[in-house]
Formats: C-alpha cells, structure tokens, sequence
DNA sequence: TGCATTTTTCTTGTCGACAAGAATCCGCGG
DNA sequence: CCGCGGATTCTTGTCGACAAGAAAAATGCA
C-alpha cells in the first residue's frame, strides 16, 4: 500500500512553490509529533508522495536541518530531531530567558496592531481551553508568544523565541498525548495578565509574569517527565 | 579574465566534501567583507569558480540564508546580507545579553578543558594586538567568545552568540578596514578578567565584567557610525 | 551453528539538461 | 529625447540519471 498523503491530484503547482510546500508540511508534522522523533526520512519516498523530484525535498531538509528540527549525518538517511530529555535544563533556562526579555521588549516597542493580534491568539486559545482541545491549545499558544516576540521587534531574540517554541510544541504535544490531562485554565488568566502588563507598557511587571509563566510550563513538563508510566499489574 | 580563487587543481575530492568546502569559504568571505553587503550572487558562476556543479553550490547557499549570512528572494539571485544599520540597536541588545548569558553559564558549568581552549585563544589574541593586526584581532575575538558560550553548554544560546558574533565580526571588519585605529588594549584586560572570574566561578562578577564588555563594543561601533566622514575640503 | 567476508541492494551526493520568470536590450511611437 | 512593448538573454527552480558509500543479504569457512 502507498499510504498517500493526499497529495495525488493535477501535479500543477507554481514555479517555486515545491520547496515552501514541502517545507511547512514537514514541519507541521514534526511538530505534530505525526512524525515520531527519530524517525528516518527517505527523500524518494518524500518525493513519490508529494510528487516531485528529490532537488526540492532535499533543499526543504536541508533548511529544516538549519532549524534544527531534523538531524543529518553524510551519506546516511536525515532523520527527525530527537527530543533530548537529558538536557531539557537548557530548554527550561533558554525558553524563561526568551519568555522575559521578549514580553519586555513588547512592552517598549509594540504597537497598536501588534495588540490586536496578540488579543486574537489570546481568544483562539481560550476558545480552544473551552472546547477541551489541547492539540489546538497548544498550536495556539506558540502562535501567541511568537506574535508577543515579534511585538518585541528584535529579530534575533524573535527567531530563537520561534525555535524554542516549536521544540516546546513538541515537548507539550508529547504531553498531551500520552494521558488527556485536564486543561489548565490558568494558563488563560496567566496569558490575559501578561497581555495587560504588555498594553500598560509596564516592563517590570512583564518580566515578572514572563518569569512566573515560564516556571509554570516548566513545572508541568518536569511532572510529565517524572510520572511513573509503569503499569500496576496483579501478579 | 576569469579570475581563478585558486582551487582550479584537481577535481577529485571526496563525496560530501563540496558542500562543505563551498559554505566554509562563502561564510569566510562573508564575515571578512570579501565579498561585500549587496553584492548578488551568482550561482554558475561559483559553480565554475569550485569547478563543480549548482547543487552544492545551492545548498550551501540555503545554509548560509538560514543563518542569515544572505538574503534570498524567489526568482532572483540571492545576495549578500546588508548590514542594517537602522536597527542596530537590536544587535547591541542582543549581542549584551548574550554576553551576560554564556559567561554566567560558563562560570557555572566549564571544565577544564574548556579553560584550556579558552586561555589558548585569549594568548592568539593578546599576540594580535602586539602585532597590531586588526583583522586577526576579530577572527580571535570571536573565536573567544564562542569558546566561552561552548563552556556554558547551552546550545540555543550558544548558536544564537555564534550567529551574533558573525555579524560583530562583519561589523568591526567594517571599522577597522575604513581607518586603522588604535588597537584597544583594554580588551586584552577585560578578557583577562573575564577569564578570571570564569575560573574562580564566580557568576556575579562575569556578569558584571560582560555587561561592561559589551558596553564597551557597543559604544566602540557607535563611535563608528558617529564618525563624520565629510572631508574638509577648502573652499 | 556462528562469524567474517563478499556481494547485492539501497540511499544519498552530484551532475548536466531543460523550462519558467526576471532582467536586459531593441525598436517604435509620441 | 524619452517612454513603452516585445523579443532576447540570463538566472534560477526542477528534473531524471549516474556513481559512491552504507546497509542488508548471501556466501564461505571453522
């Protein structure tokens, strides 16, 4: 069976359109966790599926690799980043890092229509919270730290914001799907705080709430990591 | 004239290499301002010049545009990546907090080894200054400074540091090739101090000492771009 | 049977060629 | 003289094919 993708219709498409496709697609389902870390990518198999030649595919791993999302040794198959649960501390310390500096610099440099944004995203995510949708939730509130970081303007602390979010995107879609959870409202009444800080221009209170929401979803990823997945079975 | 880089040999050379050598050497050429900001790249042209075909030649390419070396725009040549001068401020926000960061994390975490490393560049760079040479003065510096961030461990900021480092690096070549200043000694003595207080762990002090380094490149590069370059000509 | 070695198959790295847009040049009209 | 439209050239994006290296399978030997 060719498990296609969905993919196999009029192979019209614009000139350098193949790459951006193939791109977000990946990178959607690495995200998603729809491709497993670890997993081995082979780039005929990529290019059967989605119905082009192997230079476009290649060219998309290479940039995924760039972003770290997938890993490449020479002359072996590029595989999906692994997800290095060792070293999560230099996630924890980054991503609070990313968290204060980029809600600071929102609240100095934003603008009215960064605002909006951000307050979209916010009700999306409560919107999500209501109707019990974690794998939304979870989409949504990287999509409303990242419109924080770029609220922030600062091109270099925006794109290591992007890259920790998509690693914890990862992380938190590892969570959500192992055991459905109960939702945390709190996030909600953190994220509303956090907008306020931001609208009010006030930067020490936003590295405060940062701080503390980055130790919330801290917290949660450690409770996950130190569950006991073992099953209690009568002997 | 087809001016020859030098590599018109032998095209034997092993699989997998080509793109390594490529990017290594555009990335060079990049960050000593061989080839300038702007400057559009041609894609045969190079391949001619490495004397092998576009594909390598490609992928390094969209390596050094995920690192933001150049720009690339669908359809048209990709170039060089300008240096923006408007937004500088950006670079010095992020270059310091950078700095602050690795070093903290450097105190905290280094081996010995890594002191090793990091006290044989601080020697290359020491023998720099004697010699008054500006150019390998910056190669060093970064050289450094990456050794330290390496030290600290953490590989999201040590990429970001890495990246922001390659920028400081086109920056300052961009001062010293425009008027040959004085070599600044007290970046010996801060690197001193810097190492020190590495060695002697102690977390406060590097972050006190970094701050004031960055400090001291900001206003440096501002000094630059203050600079009046009008020549007073005699009317 | 177990292990080392060789052979086969499979996957990637590189190449040359072709087609679609973009940039340039040329001719024409105002 | 200048601007505008079409033809031409030039550069990039994509393709299929081939070769080198790695993984897997098959073979031989103890």
């Amino acid at each position: 069976m060719t498990t296609d993708g969905g993919e196999g219709g009029l192979p019209e498409r614009k000139r350098g359109s193949g790459v951006k496709v193939v791109y977000e697609m990946l990178r959607d389902e690495i995200l998603n966790l729809k491709l497993a870390p670890g997993t081995h990518i082979d780039e005929v198999q990529l290019a059967e599926r989605f119905g082009m030649s192997r230079t476009p595919i290649r060219e998309a791993l290479v940039r995924l690799a760039g972003e770290g999302l997938v890993e490449t040794l020479p002359n072996r198959s590029a595989m999906v980043a692994t997800i290095d649960v060792l070293n999560l501390h230099t996630f924890y310390d980054a991503i609070t890092l990313m968290y204060r500096v980029t809600t600071r610099l929102a609240a100095q440099y934003h603008r009215p229509e960064d605002l909006v944004r951000i307050r979209a995203h916010q009700a999306d995510y409560a919107a999500a919270v209501a109707a019990q949708d974690a794998l939304a939730m979870i989409a949504i509130n990287r999509e409303l730290h990242a419109a924080i970081a770029e609220a922030g303007r600062n091109p270099y602390f925006t794109t290591l914001t992007l890259r920790l979010l998509n690693e914890g995107r990862r992380i938190l879609r590892l969570y959500y799907q192992s055991f459905d959870d109960r939702l945390p409202q709190e996030y909600v009444d953190e994220h509303e705080a956090m907008i306020a800080a931001i609208a009010a221009r006030d930067v020490a209170l936003c590295d405060r709430i940062a701080s503390a929401h980055a130790d919330q979803i801290v917290r949660q990823i450690q409770k996950l990591f130190a569950r006991d997945e073992r099953q209690r079975v009568p002997l």
